[in-house]
DNA sequence: TTGCTCCTCACGTCACGTGAGGTGGC
DNA sequence: TTGCTCCTCACGTCACGTGAGGTGGC
C-alpha cells in the first residue's frame, strides 16, 4: 500500500536510502496517512483524496464539503441498487422454492418501438382453437398482402387484447409488418387493417422457445413477474414470432419457434 | 459487449464470416444472452454465470440456489458496507456544519498492545499546571531509571485516570517503556513502579501535532466521536509522545510534538 | 466516391495483490 | 552461512470502454 501510494505521489517517505532504496518515514507523516486512510474508508478514490489533500495536507472546508455531499449522493444511488439486487435475488430464490426449478426463461425490461402492422382482428371461442384460428388468419392475411404487392416484414405478432386472462371469448389480432408508406394508401382488402402499432415505453419481455402448447406457463410467469414487481398493464400483450412465421405453407405449425412476449407496463 | 462475451467463451456468435470477421447470431441465442444479462443484473459475475450455464445453458436449480444464496449473504455484506460509510459522510458534514472546518485530526480504531513500563503517579491540581507537573514527573522518572542502568525505551505515555472530564485534582500517572526483564528486578527508587500496562484491544486513537496547550479540542474530539458511536470507555486515556520525550535537557517544552492520543473503548 | 457498420489489436480503468528474482545488515 | 525484511519490475484483477487504423457492401 505504501509503495502505491509513493508511486502516486499521494504519500512520499520523508527519506528514500540512497543505495537500498528503503522507503523511511516520519512520526509526522502519521496524520497525512490517517487522513488518506479515513477519506478512503468513506468510499473516496485515491485521486480524488490527492486532490483534496494537496501537497501540504491542508484541506479546505468547502472543498470537503463539496466531496462529501457528492459522495452522499453516490452511496445512496450504491444502496438503491444493492436493495435492487437483493430483492432480485430473493424474489429468484423464492421462485426456486415454490416450483422446484428455475424457469427456462428470463424476464427482462425494455421498450419497444413503434411500427405499421396490416392486421387481422377476431373473437378466438376458445383457447384450445388458438392453433386452428391463427393457422387460417395467417394464411387469409399473407394471401391479402400478396394480391395488394405488399412485402410482409417480420416478426409477425399476435396481439391479445383480453384485459384479463381468460379462455373463451379471446379478442385476437394477428399483425405483420409493413413499409410505413402503406399506412396512407387505402387498403381494399376484406378485414385487413393497416394500423400504426404505437411505441411501448416499457414493456416485460421474455424469450420463450418451444412449442407453442406449451406456452401458457411463460405467459403467466410473465405476467406475474410483473405483477409481482408493482406495475400495471398498459395495453394488449404482444407475442413476436422471432424465428419467423409460425406455420409454414402447408400448413405445420413450427416445432420449437422462438417467441418474444411482451407486456406493455406502467409503473405504479 | 458481445465481443467479451465471444472472448470469453461465454456466448458465441452462431457464425462468423471468413472474410470480414463478422459475428452473426441466430434468434435462438437470445434465450441465452437474456439469462446472461439477468444473473449480470443481480451482480453475479461472468466467470460464475459461465459456470452456471455451462456450454448448453441449461443451469441446475441445486447450483442455481447455491449460488443466489452466496449472492444474497455478499449483497447484505454490501449494504452493511455502504451504511457504514453513509452514516461516517454524515457525521463528518454534521461536523463541518456545526465547527465550520474539518478538523485536522482522523479518528482511528486499532488495537494497543501490552507492555511494560516505569511510572510515576500524582495528582495535579489544576490543569493549568499539568506542563509543570509532566517537566519535573518525566525529570525524575529519567533521572531514577539513569541511576539505576535502565535504559528508556519510546514513546513515552501519560495517563489520565480520572473517568470523566475535570478541570481540577487530574489523577495523572507518566510511564516509560522500559525492557521486559526489569519487570521481575525490584526497583528501589523512590516512588517508580514498574508495572505492565495491558494490552487494549479495541482503543479509538487520533495523531496530533502541534503545542501541548492547544490539545484539548483533540482530546474532545476524540471522547466525543467514541461516545457518539455509542463505545462505552474502558480505561484511562492514553497520551503517547510519538515525536520523542516532550521535554528537552533544558527544559524545554518540543514546540510542536506529534502525540498520539487513545482511549480504551469497548463495544456497546 | 462517401458514409456506415463492422472488424482487430492494444491500452486504460482502480487499488492494490502476488510472485519472481535480488540485496544489505544482523 | 542463514533468515529476515526490504527492494524492483511486471503481470493480474473485472467487465468492459476507448481510440487507432482498417475493410466490405450499399
Amino acid at each position: 500500500m505504501l509503495r502505491h501510494y509513493d508511486q502516486l505521489g499521494l504519500l512520499k517517505p520523508s527519506q528514500t536510502d540512497k543505495f537500498t532504496g528503503y522507503r523511511y518515514y516520519t512520526i509526522d507523516q502519521l496524520p497525512r496517512l490517517n487522513r488518506i486512510l479515513a477519506l478512503k474508508a468513506l468510499g473516496i478514490s485515491l485521486e480524488q483524496i490527492a486532490q483534496l489533500l494537496g501537497r501540504d495536507g491542508q484541506l479546505s472546508a468547502e472543498r470537503l464539503r463539496g466531496m462529501l455531499e457528492l459522495r452522499q449522493a453516490e452511496i445512496a444511488q450504491e444502496m438503491q441498487e444493492k436493495q435492487r439486487q437483493l430483492l432480485a435475488v430473493e424474489a429468484r430464490l423464492r421462485q426456486i422454492e415454490h416450483e422446484g426449478r428455475p424457469p427456462p426463461y428470463e424476464v427482462v425490461f425494455k421498450s419497444a418501438p413503434a411500427m405499421v402492422v396490416a392486421s387481422l382482428r377476431r373473437i378466438v371461442p376458445r383457447v384450445d382453437e388458438m392453433g386452428f384460428y391463427c393457422l387460417t388468419l395467417y394464411r387469409q392475411l399473407y394471401a391479402e398482402l400478396a394480391r395488394l404487392g405488399i412485402t410482409p416484414l417480420q416478426p409477425e405478432i399476435t396481439l391479445y387484447h383480453a384485459q384479463e386472462y381468460v379462455e373463451t371469448d379471446l379478442d385476437t389480432e394477428i399483425a405483420v409488418p409493413v413499409q410505413e408508406k402503406h399506412l396512407r394508401s387505402e387498403p381494399a382488402a376484406a378485414g385487413v387493417t393497416v394500423r400504426e402499432l404505437s411505441e411501448a415505453p416499457l414493456v416485460a419481455a421474455l424469450v420463450y422457445e418451444g412449442p407453442f402448447a406449451e406456452m401458457p406457463p411463460a405467459v403467466l410467469s410473465l405476467l406475474g413477474h410483473a405483477g409481482s414487481h408493482g406495475y400495471a398493464f398498459a395495453g394488449p400483450l404482444r407475442e413476436l414470432h422471432l424465428s419467423g412465421p409460425a406455420h409454414t405453407a402447408e400448413g405445420q405449425e413450427h416445432p420449437a419457434p422462438v417467441v418474444e412476449l411482451q407486456i406493455p407496463i406502467q409503473r405504479p
